[in-house]
DNA sequence: CATGCTGTTTGCAGCGCTGCAAAATCGTAG
DNA sequence: CTACGATTTTGCAGCGCTGCAAACAGCATG
């Protein structure tokens, strides 16, 4: 059933059968209605696989994220997908782990040419260096929280402001003590970096000194390591009233460690947390969030990694800040925020 | 960069580049290395979309679940996504949000041909008859809770008896009025109707009758449902002092509701779940819940697949069994559980 | 009725690889 | 030294489609 078949029976040349199935212009009503028949009659499909390599594009984009049960990703990634595949773009989806060699390989078109036209990357293991060390044919957005080199396009929300008022929240409930659970002050915690200084900020803001010790560093951002470190917070001398978490899965694990020692949320320790996921809406008590707008997220880098693989000249890399908003729910503000 | 510009270099033919970079018997020593090295050298990749054309396979399989953002999906791909690299096969991922016309579309060869070549399901809009409907030469593994017809391997658990399991660890505490919320007495919900069997099982085994009033039918299992539900449940004259929710996720809406009612979990209500998701291990309480063996059922399916797509005859169907635990925390057992 | 114009259709080459079968090479035995 | 089987290498065709540019309308104009 090819192209061929088709032409054959509508009287047409294959060619003329091919602009009818893409929907080229300069198709007589009449031959795309003859066309379109043969097609109906024959139950043609084309075959994407002899359409990508005579257009040289696989039609395909990557996106790559650290974790993919990573409630954040999951749910960026149904916007993605939904983005994609509104423009006849399919996603690939890959996760590295963080592995260092596994993004850098991918971020130069894997181990095979082709695979796909572009990639969506949420950068864990990989330095700022080793981005802009990669095959600068492959088109590229970025997610979360590097720095565009002016090579690619990056998408995220501002960290440092969205972490300024999280802190400023919990110090206008009028708490002193304040921790800080997901710091990474190493060369790939970029991300984590931003959210401390905004922590920062929000005290020298108000004058007020922030608690050092208090500011708890995570190798990751789920609940393992949340529950971990509000252990390590709560065997403290001078305890905490109030956390800022780095992400809601930190703020759910943190939770798990309080409520199991018998305290109260909010009302002995405030839990804030970052990126809004389904699953801190139905938590006990569900949590204060960061909410970052995932679907304008989504739909600008697909928008605009599709157009730099659309343009021969690569466009200037553009740092997009897509908006977020305070989410207080009962995790700090207590019942009558429920 | 073509197989012929390294063969032109190594000074062999394209066809010997092309057996050295597939890896293919009878190529001598010496020449592997020569070509090798010219590979090396001009930094050569195969182009997979000529290859693809070439051996009429796309080299992609994909796995169409109906909701991506659930937690019990995203871990099960990411186990398929393992499986299934490590065959050389990339996946494909669709989410179909439950849709009948898109899931249909989808076990027929989407909307081309050989953009993939074969597929994992998870069905939840489609009708047996539609399964039986599909495109009989497309490779399918089906998972979840479907019988096989024949014409494709199912994988899934024993859902009768790890739900019968579920609701005598519940009898097994002395708890009296059991609830089941998540049941779905229509055509397509097959997977709920399962284990709303295993739950009357288990009460028939122990000579109990079953609280009609108190199994509970929800749209889907996520934890609104489950909220929701259990609201309802209380409101009864006599309402449940155990429940056993279909889906984890459903115990967390479950649970949501419970605590900003003022009930302890267990001591007033115990709660089991089902899919053992990461969530449900870190929720206050922890979950008690039936694990299936994800790994298992993941590769399981892959290494099915690829068989399929491998043989020019298709194989019998086959019913495939995973095995599956009951995990006991302390929404059912109290704290001594943890 | 020739001319030029726009709009439509066509033919051909080729994307880069692999399947197939033939050709070349090698080693061994007669 | 020749013959033969086994192994290794090669040549060719073609997967099914699209890019390109040429060919062919159809139509209005001079």
């Amino acid at each position: 059933m090819t192209l061929r078949d088709v032409a054959e029976l509508a009287g047409v040349s294959s060619r003329t059968v091919s602009n009818v199935v893409n929907g080229y212009a300069n198709v007589t009503e009449r031959t795309r209605l003859r066309v379109q028949q043969a097609v109906d009659q024959l139950g043609y499909r084309p075959n994407v696989l002899a359409r990508n390599l005579a257009r040289g594009r696989s039609g395909q984009i990557a996106v790559v994220v650290p974790y993919l049960d990573t409630p954040y990703f999951s749910e960026l990634l149904q916007g993605i997908i939904r983005a994609a595949r509104v423009q006849g773009y399919n996603v690939l989806i890959d996760q590295t782990d963080g592995d260092r060699e596994h993004e850098r390989m991918l971020i130069n078109h894997g181990s095979s040419r082709l695979l796909f036209d572009g990639v969506i990357f949420s950068p864990l293991g990989l330095s700022q260096q080793a981005l802009a060390d990669r095959d600068p044919d492959l088109p590229l957005v970025v997610l979360g929280e590097r720095v565009s080199d002016g090579t690619f396009d990056h998408v995220g929300i501002d960290d440092v402001t969205a972490s300024r008022q999280a802190t400023e929240h919990l110090l206008d409930l009028g708490r002193t003590r304040l921790a800080a659970i997901g710091d990474q002050p190493y060369e790939t915690g970029e991300a984590a970096q931003l959210r401390t200084r905004g922590f920062r900020e929000a005290h020298e803001r108000r004058g007020l000194p922030v608690r050092e010790d208090l500011v708890i560093g995570t190798p990751r951002f789920n609940r393992v390591d949340g529950a971990g470190a509000m252990a390590h917070l709560l065997d403290r001398d001078d305890p905490p009233d109030a956390v800022f978490c780095y992400s809601d899965l930190v703020a759910l694990g943190a939770i798990h460690t309080l409520v199991g020692r018998g305290l109260r949320v909010p009302e002995d320790v405030a839990v804030i947390g970052y990126d809004d996921i389904e699953d801190g809406r139905y938590s006990n008590p569900p949590v204060t969030t960061i909410s970052p707008d995932k679907e304008m997220i989504a739909t600008t880098a697909v928008e605009r990694l599709l157009l730099r693989i659309g343009s021969a000249t690569a466009p200037p890399g553009l740092e997009l800040r897509a908006p977020h908003r305070l989410v207080v729910r009962e995790s700090t503000a207590g019942r009558r925020a429920g």
